[in-house]
DNA sequence: CCACCAATTGAAAATTTCTGCAATTTGCTA
DNA sequence: TAGCAAATTGCAGAAATTTTCAATTGGTGG
């Protein structure tokens, strides 16, 4: 039964989240359960290509959708994202004021070397 | 100045992480500093391929490196690499779940349809 | 100094992922 | 029921990532 390795699902589960189209679909969802017309209209992107991304997040039930008459409402499938999502932007900033750290002793070492 | 929207960054972010090998070396770095010998012997892969993926970790300065005699030992750069580790098993681990809950709804179909 | 081990680099080949187009499905309403 | 809007699908070309190979650097012991 045991197929794919933990690290294997975890690489791939972040990879999901390594496009900026999705990651905007996913913090525009934490907010609420929205229309994909909604999402068509915050986020920069072709109808055709929102719909790809949302079939791959759809795939890995990361989010669920719902018909409502004419129009599909997306929500995310737990809370689990929301909270990968903080975490991320804590690593994030971690990360640049590392780099901005870097960054001024550089600038330091060329104003006086 | 500002050059990156957040959002942009927080998929570049996503996407490092969206490799099996950098997952790995991730994992056993959040245990303690290595030398890369020791990633090498852990994970299943090439000398050259592993430095390729230090060489990406590094330069996000999500790592740093260090060289310590013949060796060289990397180190995570902050402890937000951790939180988020911890914060994607969490997720993963939903994930598992809804779709384990959905296969049994499927079988429970099949079975008295 | 030379040979060797640890690690890295650069670049081409192989693979994966994205984008954009044409065509289709679904539900509503005139 | 014909027509329209909302979404989705399948696919081909373009773009990005990963793998692999040959060559190189840094450090150490003989």
């Amino acid at each position: 039964m045991k197929s794919v390795p933990l690290y294997q699902a975890k690489a791939e589960m972040f990879r999901l989240l390594g496009h900026p189209v999705r990651i905007r679909v996913l913090e525009l969802l934490s907010e609420r359960p929205m229309p994909v017309r909604d999402l068509l209209t915050a986020i920069d992107v072709e109808a055709t290509g929102l719909s790809q991304h949302l079939a791959v997040l759809r795939r890995s039930g990361m989010v669920t959708a719902q018909r409502e008459g004419p129009t599909v409402v997306y929500a995310l499938a737990g809370g689990g994202v929301a909270n990968l999502l903080v975490a991320a932007r804590t690593l994030l900033t971690q990360m640049l004021v590392g780099r901005n750290e870097l960054l001024n002793e550089l600038l330091a070492e060329a104003g006086a070397p």
